[in-house]
DNA sequence: TCCATGACATCCA
DNA sequence: CTGGATGCCATGG
């Protein structure tokens, strides 16, 4: 297998590590923090193809729209929900309630790899 | 190698 | 707002 790309799956995770508590970011918000905005897909196969969940709060990481897209991926249809809220994040059918005041953005936070 | 799918994003009707 | 179509990259049959 080519490690050059298996990288791009790490760099998804090294990212969403990083997610304060209590924060959300995107999955294009990550692919653009990789300089990959337009892989943005990839980025939720590197969730679906996580290992550890318990490192990789995948929970934190929501479509542009902060809707909770993924939700149908974790145990329980509500689990999902149930992270956010515990973290204080509102979340009202299957939206995330001021989702740009807890919107996380690596490109921000982080600033650009570069 | 080609085709289909996917936890997305963007555009257009 | 909703739905369809397109583009992007990676994986699997």
């Amino acid at each position: 297998m080519d490690n050059d790309k298996a990288h791009f799956f790490d760099r998804v995770y090294e990212v969403v590590k990083q997610v304060p508590f209590g924060r959300v970011t995107s999955y294009g918000a990550i692919a653009n923090y990789l300089g990959a905005a337009k892989s943005a897909r990839v980025v939720g196969w590197a969730m679906n193809n996580v290992s550890d969940r318990e490192t990789v709060p995948a929970h934190r990481v929501v479509n542009r729209n902060g809707l909770l897209t993924g939700k149908h991926h974790f145990e329980g249809t509500l689990l999902m929900q149930q992270l956010l809220e515990n973290e204080g994040i509102m979340v009202k059918n299957d939206q995330i309630l001021n989702f740009k005041k807890h919107f996380w953005d690596p490109l921000k936070e982080l600033g650009e790899p570069f």
